[in-house]
DNA sequence: CACCGCCGTTTCGCATAGCGTAACAATGTT
DNA sequence: AACATTGTTACGCTATGCGAAACGGCGGTG
């Protein structure tokens, strides 16, 4: 799971980012020894850095079991990364309109090169409320914003992926590359992608690629719901509506072009 | 502002953390040689960090200008910190059921050795929304949650905040030590803290402290609004809640006791 | 147009800073 | 009570990250 680029910059940095994301990873409280086994370092070393992060609030240490989890001064930073994305505060009154359009919960991610993190969301209108979390990352292959971001993104993503095994959620998840290929064809010549019963059975998510300056892929706007009221085949104008959003933020971005 | 115990823990960690830090609390993109001038160190230094912090996506690097940002693997991180505090899980019916009674936005925030982060919020019902960014860090001395934390949180939080200065905000916020160590006794008998217009003018929030199994404080609920809605000598039902709210958590995290 | 100044990037040798090994203390388990 | 865990501390070596200085590119200015 750790990036095979470890070997460039700073070790110890990468260390305590490969804790840090360890941490982040598995959901319950770990220890110095089981991490040490984890980062395939020893005891001491971990110690230290756990010493660093805790200092600096970006771990907690419980009193009694003294095992570590993620602290609150990295939720802090965590927001203030999202703060700090222009895109979100330009998509921002697009999505909103999009939400009023279509009633259903609109969804904003960035894709950077090791995929796609959901950035911000606006809920829809249904009383059962069906959404993404904001600061996650989504699987390539099994939705409908890692397929954008694989047809239209950066090379280098679809080339590591395809050494990858594809995870599988659903029986309709996609599982074999040919299949995501022809896939991926598909979307790049309708411009939209979607992901029906993909990664959880019900839900779908249709979404469309969101362009800056340079042409190049940065982000992808997604409408996600119920299969009843989210499917590409019977709401065209419902793609319509997403394909014009991703153009104006395009647009706002500086994107000028229509391929 | 940067922390006295630099000098526990790894060195090139905390430059790391530090850029990081700088690059949140500055809104800007930032480069190179003034993050070295600003950490107190050499280009080349900054440089190999910024390297690193680049391949894990925790910055970006802008292509024109070359200046460095937060990236969005950072905001990853952080709303998982968020997810692992088991205190958010257990606290959001409490919260929910606040919002239902009151009417107004509800914030849970953590408490740690450097102040409060808000955690997690659930929007008042006003057409017009006040609420607070989770994520953000509150000022100690000019909000009712800071002054629960100031009052019954860690000793060493007041004593590393009494060598500042008490940053002005409004012509309301509390300017001197005395009065705020009058407040702060006010707040212990009480049980409960207000910040009206000291902040922002127009806004108040009511906070209450929530503690651990073992007595300690670890978080606050708080309501906040407009002050004509959010107003502790007019609104003693509001009060009541909070503080029920307060004990219910406390409670489903063991707390056991009265004082 | 050539100059200058500033930027981010690269190189390189040195000393420090971080690593691993191993002993220590504090638990809870058998 | 012996043991097998854990987290923590101590110490010496060498890899590693640091600083200073040189490099190439860009944008302004005379």
């Amino acid at each position: 799971m750790t990036s095979s680029d470890n070997d460039i910059g700073l070790k110890s940095v990468h260390l305590t980012i490969d804790a840090l994301e360890l941490l982040s990873r598995e959901q319950r409280d770990i220890g110095i020894s089981e991490m040490a086994n984890l980062l395939g370092t020893t005891k001491g070393t971990v110690f230290r850095h756990m010493q660093t992060l805790l200092a600096r609030g970006y771990v907690t240490q419980s009193e009694s079991s003294h095992r570590y989890r993620l602290g609150p001064q990295a939720a802090c930073l965590g927001q203030s990364a999202i703060d700090h994305t222009d895109i979100v505060e330009r998509a921002r009154p697009h999505l909103s309109a999009l939400r009023e359009a279509t009633g259903e919960t609109v969804a904003l991610s960035l894709v950077d090169q090791q995929g796609v993190v959901i950035l911000s969301k606006v809920m829809g209108k249904s009383p059962l409320e069906i959404g993404v979390r904001v600061g996650s990352r989504l699987a390539l292959h099994s939705s409908a914003q890692g397929k954008i971001a694989l047809a239209f993104g950066p090379s280098l993503l679809l080339a590591q992926y395809e050494r990858q095994d594809l995870a599988s959620f659903t029986p309709h998840t996609i599982e074999t590359t040919s299949e995501l290929k022809a896939a991926l064809e598909r979307i790049r010549q309708t411009g939209i992608a979607e992901a029906p019963n993909e990664y959880m059975l019900g839900v779908n998510a249709i979404a469309a690629p969101i362009r800056d300056r340079s042409g190049a892929l940065v982000a992808t706007v997604a409408v996600v719901g119920s299969i009843q009221n989210v499917d590409a085949r019977t709401k065209p104008e419902m793609i319509e509506a997403i394909v014009a959003t991703a153009q104006k933020i395009s647009t706002d971005l500086g994107y000028v072009g229509n391929v």
